[in-house]
DNA sequence: CGCTGATAGTTCGCTGTCAAACTATCTCCC
DNA sequence: GGGAGATAGTTTGACAGCGAACTATCAGCG
């Protein structure tokens, strides 16, 4: 068993804060903090990899929401806004960008005339297919550190997320 | 030892890529997925907290990192940008808004007169420590349900920071 | 000393997102 | 079948953040 002595950044923002703070329990907030710091310092690698695919890592959540949905790769845009969590109008100018890069069509909806169906262009699909190939061996990267603790930290989140999603 | 069926909304995710691109390992992904998911539905839940003080979040973090620091509660604008990790831009109109404000102050640094000296206010004070005590309450409720789990999510999440970090 | 390059902060232009207001269409119930 | 309210998408205006360009000042080497 070695002595490990691993600190980061967070270790030092909660020793001053118990330093200043002592009667404070910090224990949840090097949690967060750490939760927080993992996902702003993955970000730009993550972004990296759909920039080598000439994407932003909103119009690959669109791409990918598409894909995954199966054939037709078809989805109306308040499918995407929900699944994707984010606001409506967003969802226009996400549209509106992969619509003019080729990579998405919109369509008319022969059963709404609200709304359309956004479907896949046959680049969009290639596009999202490689981008998302080399995002998965990115990501498996970025936490192989982890070995065998990703299934630990993997059951941890998902009892986090059950309980947040409620 | 109960049969757990706890399925979150990144189950959904990866059982549709698995099933049109079954040839990859997505096991990384997933727990990508959790971790930015559980900070997605964190952050307005931690943020309703700051609002009652009157504060976005990223306010709070200039207020938190010169509250941290201790006496004499003062930073300058380029340490505060680098702690944050944020542009120095972005830290001068943060500034702008906590002056405006009142919580905090700038002052001439006598030592170097490119920079200067941002200093918390003694209303500053107040409302940080008051948002701090009620945040660190708040993110201890949301981590709750893991109970025991927390110390283990800790320390997977520090392994995967350090080596974020390097 | 006195340049030269580095550093601190600000300004400017751009981008992505949101909420709210708006139009068009649908649903449902009387 | 016809209005009332819900829903789909867009437009508009606001805002926070970034990178690049700019000014002022510092540091260090010749």
């Amino acid at each position: 068993m070695s002595e490990e002595r691993n600190t980061d950044a967070i270790d030092a923002v909660v020793g001053a804060w118990r330093r200043e703070r002592p009667e404070l329990d910090l224990t949840a907030i090097g949690v967060a903090g750490r939760l927080g710091r993992v996902a702003m310092l993955a970000t730009p690698k993550v972004e990296a990899v759909f920039a080598k695919h000439g994407l932003k890592q909103g119009e690959f959540d669109v791409l990918a929401a598409l894909r995954r949905s199966g054939e037709p790769y078809t989805l109306i845009p308040s499918e995407l806004s929900a699944t994707l969590m984010m606001s409506r109008a967003g969802m226009t100018s996400r549209i509106d960008r992969l619509e003019s890069a080729g990579l998405v069509e919109r369509a008319l909806d022969p059963e709404d005339r609200r709304s359309f169906r956004v479907t896949l262009t046959a680049r969009g699909f290639e596009v999202v297919d490689a981008a998302m190939t080399e995002h998965t061996e990115n990501v498996a990267k970025l936490f192989s550190p982890l070995g065998e603790d990703l299934a630990v930290l993997d059951a941890s989140l998902r009892r986090l997320l059950t309980s947040l999603e409620r």
